[in-house]
DNA sequence: AATGAATGAGCTTTCATTCAT
DNA sequence: AATGAATGAAAGCTCATTCAT
C-alpha cells in the first residue's frame, strides 16, 4: 500500500511528503465537502493541478486515498484533543474544550467523518492498526481528561467510559447533523453548546472522585466537584 | 411473480399490496445493511426475485423506494412510541421504553436511518406532508413523553426539547454503532442500557415542574419523581 | 397484419371496427402531437382507457399501429382533396384549396406526417401496396387538378408533375415547421399565404393549355392563362 | 484510434482535433442514414473503433455530439454558400449554384438536417450563439443574394424573403426525400434540377429592383429584371 | 377478449482504473 | 514520474412486448 518511499532518506523523501501530503489537503477538503461518493477522483486530480494518473503513484486506490486523508485529519484532530486535556485546569473547561473541537471538526469536515467510518471502521480487511491508534487516541484523549482530574463515574451508575465517549461523540454528531439538515449550521453556536453540553454530562455521568486522589472531602460534591 | 388474484374481490388490493410490502421489506433490509448508496436497483429486484423493470412498476425510481421504504419504517416504529407514551406511568420508565425501543430500531435498521436523513429530509421537492408528518410523529413522541409529565428543562440550563432530542437519538445511534464495530452487536444489553442511560438523562436534564399546569403537588414528584 | 375478422359479418365486425377506429382515432391525435417515439404504447392504451396488452390484439406491434394510423389519417386526407379538385372551378382556386388542406394538415398532425414517412415509407418491408395506394391517392390530386383545367407544365421548362408536387408540399412543409421552431403557429394565416403561394407557383409552372382542350386562345400568357 | 502522437510538437492539438473530427464524421454519417434517435451512443463508438465511454471524453452527451457535428456541417456548408454568393455574376446562377448545393447537402446528409433542426433549434438552453449565427449565415446567403442584385420581391405579391427561403429549402427537401424514398436518388440530375427550379423560382417570385438602388433604368419588368 | 404485472433488452451516462507514451 | 486518453463495468431508468389468468 505504501507507495514506496526512495532510498534515500533526505530531500526526495521531502519533495515526494510534499506533494502526497497536498494531494491529501486537497483530498481532506473535498472528502469533507462532498462525502466520499460525491467526490471523484477526477476532482480530485484536477482540484490538485495533477492528472488522474498520478494519483494512483501516491495512492494505491480510492479507498486508500480516502483513509490516508482520515488518518492525517483525524491525527491532526488527536494532537489538538491532546493539547486540550494537556492544559485542562479543570474537568469542566476541559470538557468544554473538547466537545467544542469535536463540534468544530464536525461542522468544517461533515463528510469526512462519514469517509472515516464508511471506509476505515467499515472495511474489515483494512489494516486497523494504524486507524485503530488514531482513533483511540482521539476518543481517548475524552477518557483521559477524566482520569487526569480523578473523575471516575459510579459503577452502580452503569455509565462507562466507553459510555461517556459514545454519549459525547454521538450527541455532537446529531447536533451538528441536525442543523444540517434545517439549514442551521450558520446560527450554531459553538461555544455556549458547548458550555451547556458539559454542564448537562457532568450532571449526567454521577461522578466519583477516586481513591487514588488525595480528596479530602470526598463523597459529598460528586457532581458538583466536577465543576 | 404469480398473479394469483384470489377469488374474493378485495384481495387484489391485499396481493398487489402484499407484492409492494415484500419488496419494500427486502429494500429495507438491503438499504440497513449497506445503505442508499450501496443499494442497487438490480440487487433489491434479484433479492426479491424479480426483474428490475418490475421494481418501477411499484416505485417511481430508486429514491421513491427508499423513501416508501423509509415511511413505512417509521411509521411502524412511530406507532410504537406512541403507545409507549400512552401507557408511560412515570417519565422514567417511559423514557427507559423509547431509549429501549430507539436502540432496537437502530439494531434492526442502522442504515435506513440514513437513508431516511439523506432521501426524504434532504430532498427538498418531495412532498414533504407525509414524511414530516411521520418524522414529528416518531421524534415528538419524546417531547410529548416529557410533557405528558409535565416535566420541562431549566431555561437556564440551556437545555431545549431539541437538544434532548439530538442527545437521545445521538448518543443511542453513537453506542449502536461503536458495537456493531467493535462486533459487540450480540453483548448489546438494551434493557440495561436503556436504565442506565434514562437515569442519565434524567441527571442531565435540569428537570422543572412548570407552573402552567395546576398541580399543587406539582413539584414534587416532576424532578424528583424522576429520579 | 390484418386482425382476423369474425366469421359473422354483422354486429361484431362493428363492434370491433368501432374499438379499433377508437383506438386508432386516440393514437393519430398522440402522434401528431408528440411523434413516433415520443408516444408509448402505454400511453396510447392509458388514453383509451384500455390496458397495453390490448392493444395488441388489434395491431401487431407499435408500428403497425402507427402505420394503419397513417393510413387513415391520410385516406381522409385524400378525400378532402378528392372534393377539393371534383368541386374546383379554376386552377388557382382549387390550388389554393390543396394548399390550405396540406398546411393545416401539417399544422394539426405535424407529428403524423413524421410517423408516416418513417414508419410507412421507410419501411422496406412493409406491403407497399396499400400505403402507395393512399398515398398516390393523396398527392395524386394535385396533379389531377392541373389535368382537370388543362393545364400542363412546358416541356422546355423541366417541370414535371412530380416537381410540381415536391415543390408544394416540400413548401408547405418547411413553411410550417419553420413556424413551429419560431414559435409562430399561431400568427399563420393561412388563407393568405395559401392565396400567395398558389399564385406563385402559378407564375413559376410555365403553365401550357394542352391540345386535347379546346382553348383557342390558350397559349399566349401563360401566367395568366392558368386562371 | 491510435494514440500516436506525432513528435512535431503542434501536432498534438491536431491529433486531438483529428480524434474528435473522426468522431463527428462517422456520427454525421450515422445521424444522416437513421437520425438521431436510429444512433445509439454504442453504434457510434463501435463505428468508431472505440468505447463508449471515450465518446463522452470528446462530447459532454449525446446531444452535444449531434450539435457540434451539425455545427462542423453547416459552417462547411455556410462557408461554401459564401462563396457561391461572393462570386455571383447574376442573381440566376446564383440561386442555381445554392440549390445545387442545398441539394448536394440533402443528399449527402439527408437525416442531419432533422437532427440540427431537433437539437440546435429546438434546445432552448443551448447556447445559441454559434448555432444561430451558423444558421443565419447558411440560410441568409440566399437573402443576400437576391439583395446583391437589388432583386426583391414584390410587397403585393406576399412573397416575403423568409417565403423564398421556406420555399427554396422545403422543396429541395422534399425532391432528396423522394427520390430516396424511391430509389432514384443515383439518376438524380443536379444540374439540370437546379437550372429548372431556379428559372421556375425567377418567375414566381416577382421580383423589382428597389428604388434605394440608383438604378434609374430599373426598367419595370421585374420578372424580367432577374435575370 | 381483456387484463396488467412481469419481463429483459437496451438506452445514456459515470467513473475508477490502466497503460502506452 | 507524469500524463491523460481509453477503457468497460456498472448504474438508473424506459418501454415494447408477452402471457397466465
Amino acid at each position: 500500500m505504501q507507495k514506496a518511499r526512495t532510498k534515500d532518506a533526505s530531500a526526495p523523501v521531502g519533495r515526494w511528503g510534499a506533494r502526497e501530503a497536498g494531494i491529501i489537503e486537497v483530498a481532506t477538503r473535498l472528502f469533507s465537502d462532498k462525502g466520499y461518493d460525491g467526490v471523484t477522483m477526477a476532482s480530485v486530480a484536477h482540484a490538485c493541478g495533477l492528472s488522474e494518473g498520478t494519483l494512483y503513484n501516491y495512492f494505491k486506490d480510492k479507498s486508500d486515498l480516502a483513509v490516508r486523508a482520515s488518518l492525517v485529519a483525524f491525527d491532526a484532530h488527536a494532537d489538538e484533543a491532546e493539547t486540550i486535556v494537556a492544559e485542562a485546569t479543570s474537568l469542566r473547561t476541559g470538557l468544554e474544550r473538547l466537545i467544542a473541537l469535536e463540534l468544530t471538526i464536525l461542522l468544517e469536515a461533515r463528510g469526512m467523518m462519514r469517509v472515516w467510518l464508511r471506509e476505515v471502521r467499515g472495511a474489515q480487511d483494512y489494516p486497523k492498526s494504524p486507524a485503530r491508534g488514531v482513533l483511540r487516541r482521539f476518543s481517548g484523549n475524552l477518557i483521559q481528561l477524566f482520569e487526569k482530574f480523578g473523575a471516575f463515574p459510579d459503577p452502580k451508575s452503569g455509565i462507562t467510559f466507553s459510555l461517556i465517549r459514545d454519549i459525547v461523540f454521538g450527541s455532537a454528531e446529531h447536533v451538528v447533523w441536525t442543523a444540517y439538515v434545517q439549514g442551521r449550521l450558520d446560527s450554531l453556536d459553538i461555544d455556549r453548546l458547548s458550555r451547556d453540553l458539559a454542564a448537562a454530562y457532568l450532571r449526567a455521568f454521577a461522578i466519583a472522585p477516586r481513591k487514588t486522589r488525595t480528596r479530602t472531602n470526598g463523597k459529598a460534591r460528586t457532581t458538583r466537584g466536577a465543576r
